[in-house]
DNA sequence: CAAAGCCGTTTTTTT
DNA sequence: AACGGCTTTG
């Protein structure tokens, strides 16, 4: 089971039983490691249901999935449990949801409905001279739902004005969800974790379902998490992390690098073990990450080792502005690929911000080469997959206000703003949902007649539609109901010309499609199961993203989209002060830039044989002109920065032992 | 009630 | 520069 593998990577495999952290540098060969001791556990008698793995992403898990599945085989009922803290958390939640008292059915919020609900809790609230905006309060309350802090706590813990406000958003915004029947993405941990300490015994019935827990990317937990792994793990003891300090990259969403820092408190006895030999990058490449890496003080000390030393070394290189940036790098590019050397799918673009990609694209796109851009949420960011995904939502719970409002009049149905807003005031008023005013007779008073029998028609349609989907999901359905809402009439009145109307009928058929492969996919396809595998994993649907990477494309990705990948040759661009590190991390100093180092060296990591890493001298941004300077990172890579760390590496660092 | 036009905001990273 | 919300106009 264990050929092939470095005596450290045999020690993880096969050590079964009581904790183990193991600390797994960047290209490790961690996934290995897990996939192996994951068969190693199956093949010493563990049923494999007992055994829950989990990831932050869902490709991760599907990647698990799949590696165990060809290391081990299994009956396709008794397969380990491999899932994200997100889709486990519903589960929890779904088979729990009588004692909670929450509807069967409630909806997953996503970003855009959150900041509209943060603006209708604000508008309500409205105090005079306050400066806090919409997204201030959406950021602030997941901040505190990531820290685990509730509506009660939150008044408690806010100093500033702003932050007071926020706290009594905070209960407004958390009475609206109530009232749609919703909840936010951190809810579905925050639940989970209420659940287990109300409830001992649904803790213990969770728990007991697994003998074996696996947590990858331990350093990107949050409190929330963290409470669930040890509420899960903690009869048993069986837990096994794996994780890099060095490469903690969520602090935003209240990661703490301290939660694996402290493990080996947490858990006495764990077995420690180091993975320190890098596989991955060529000696040159890890040389540059080892170096950038010291100046961050709170850490293991560890050492990447390369398997393969040597190498080309790495570029940096300066241009004029971000368009000579990205003109030159896609030369680099088009000539290796030209020339044979490369195939498109083993270059990568890396950036720090999701505006930067813009530049590249088009002169990727200008020269004819193959590009994807990767976890970029586009596909559902398109008015029309939105608004049809909506029309699901509102029928699968109809209390989902943001789903119902875009709908309402989306194509145009006599029911005006004006209107919908009349009812929105009589339903907060109430407490109640918009749907359940709009089916109140006596409420709809207050609108005129026309718009009054508007309604009635919108809520006969939305009925049908109910109807329709009540027993599974499929293309024709969604087709029929497509036709029934007469949406072709909004995709036309949105459109400006036939080329365009296509274009948007075209993401109409994609969303029909993305249908058809879930009927595929499952035995029996539930509305609410295809909602939430959109909620839960969005970037996963879009069938053609894979299609696309077996297409052979130059990858376009963030820093963070770009964790646990790998590619041939990386392009690092806008490696510039204000970008990365981003100026909001600088404005904070300490930690946050910390993070940015550790975001850097993701990127450096990602590098097998060649990197370039580059900046432009200019760059403009809301059509103004600013000039750049480099990145500190850039110094410090190359030795030309101070490094507290380098003189006396025993100081701050943490051994350990 | 719907369409057109104006104003103000936005950009850090993501499950 | 681009989008969404709000106001005015038809």
């Amino acid at each position: 089971m264990d050929a092939g593998l470095n005596d450290a990577q045999k020690l993880a495999v096969n050590t079964l039983a009581g904790p183990m952290l193991v600390l797994a540098g960047a290209g490790s060969g961690k996934t290995r490691v897990v996939t192996f001791r994951i068969a190693n556990l199956i093949k010493h008698g563990t049923k494999p249901s007992r055994i829950l793995a989990v990831t932050f992403t869902n490709k991760a898990a599907q990647e698990m999935q799949h590696r165990v599945a060809e290391l081990i085989s299994l009956k396709p009922d008794e397969r380990p449990e491999i899932s994200t803290f997100h889709s486990l958390c519903v589960r929890i939640l779904r088979r729990q949801a009588e004692v909670l008292g929450y509807p069967a059915k409630f909806s997953i919020l996503d970003a855009s409905d959150q900041s509209s609900i943060c603006r209708k809790v604000l508008r309500e609230i409205r105090m005079a001279d306050s400066t806090l905006r919409p997204r201030d309060l959406q950021y602030l309350i997941s901040h505190w739902k990531n820290r685990g802090i509730r509506v009660a706590q939150a008044a408690h813990i806010a100093t500033t004005d702003k932050e007071h406000i926020a706290a009594v958003g905070y209960r407004r915004y958390q009475d609206e969800l109530m009232r749609c029947a919703a909840v936010d993405f951190d809810d579905l941990l925050l639940l989970v974790d209420d659940l287990f300490g109300t409830y001992p015994d649904i803790r213990k019935q969770e728990a007991s379902r697994f003998d074996h827990l696996l947590v990858d990317e331990y350093q990107d937990t949050n409190g929330i998490q963290y409470n669930i792994v040890r509420a899960l793990a903690e009869g048993h003891r069986n837990i096994c992390v794996v994780g890099d300090d060095d490469q903690s990259i969520y602090g935003f969403r209240g990661s703490e690098v301290e939660h694996i820092l402290s493990f080996p408190r947490d858990w006495s006895g764990a077995t420690e073990i180091r993975l320190e030999a890098n596989y991955r990058s060529v000696g040159s490449i890890l040389e540059l990450a080892n170096t950038l890496i010291a100046y961050n003080s709170n850490r293991f000390d560890k050492i990447l080792k390369a398997a393969r030393p040597g190498g080309k070394r790495p570029r940096i290189e300066q241009f004029k502005d971000e368009e000579s940036e990205a003109e030159e790098v896609v030369k680099s590019i088009r000539i290796q690929i030209a020339r044979g050397e490369r195939n498109p799918r083993e270059i990568a673009i890396l950036f720090r911000t999701n505006e930067q990609p813009r530049v590249f694209e088009q002169e990727l796109r200008k020269h004819d080469i193959p590009y994807v851009i990767l976890g970029s949420k586009s596909f559902f960011d398109r008015k029309e997959v939105k608004d049809i995904v909506s029309y699901l939502r509102v029928l699968s719970n109809p209390q989902d206000e943001p789903s119902m409002r875009r709908i309402v009049n989306a194509p145009p149905r006599g029911i005006s703003n004006a209107s919908v807003m009349k009812l929105i005031d009589v339903a907060t008023e109430h407490g109640v949902s918009l749907w359940e005013v709009m089916l109140d007779d006596e409420a709809l008073k207050i609108l005129a007649v026309p718009a009054r029998d508007a309604v009635r028609n919108f809520i006969e349609l939305i009925r049908r539609g109910i109807k329709l989907f009540e027993e599974r999901i499929d293309a024709d359905r969604l087709q029929q109901f497509i036709t029934d809402c007469r949406y072709e009439k909004e995709v036309a009145r949105n459109s400006n010309d036939d080329a365009e109307r296509e274009m948007r009928w075209s993401s109409v058929e994609e969303v029909v499609n993305s249908v058809s492969s879930f009927t595929e996919k499952r035995t029996s396809p539930k509305l609410e199961s295809f909602l939430e595998e959109i909620a839960l994993a969005a970037s996963d649907m879009e069938e053609d993203k894979d299609k696309q990477l077996d297409k052979d494309a130059v990858a376009l990705l963030t820093l963070h989209a770009s964790k646990g990948l790998e590619y041939p040759v990386v392009y690092m661009v806008g490696l510039e002060e204000g970008i990365l590190p981003h100026k909001r991390a600088v404005a904070v100093e300490g930690e946050a830039v910390n993070e940015e180092r550790r975001l850097a060296y993701v990127g450096v990591t990602r590098a097998q044989d060649e990197l370039t890493m580059s900046m432009a001298l200019t760059r403009r941004k809301w059509g103004r002109v600013y000039e750049q300077i480099p990145s500190r990172f850039l110094f410090e890579m190359i030795g030309q920065a101070d490094n507290p760390n380098a003189y006396n590496p025993g100081k701050k660092v943490r051994s350990g032992k």
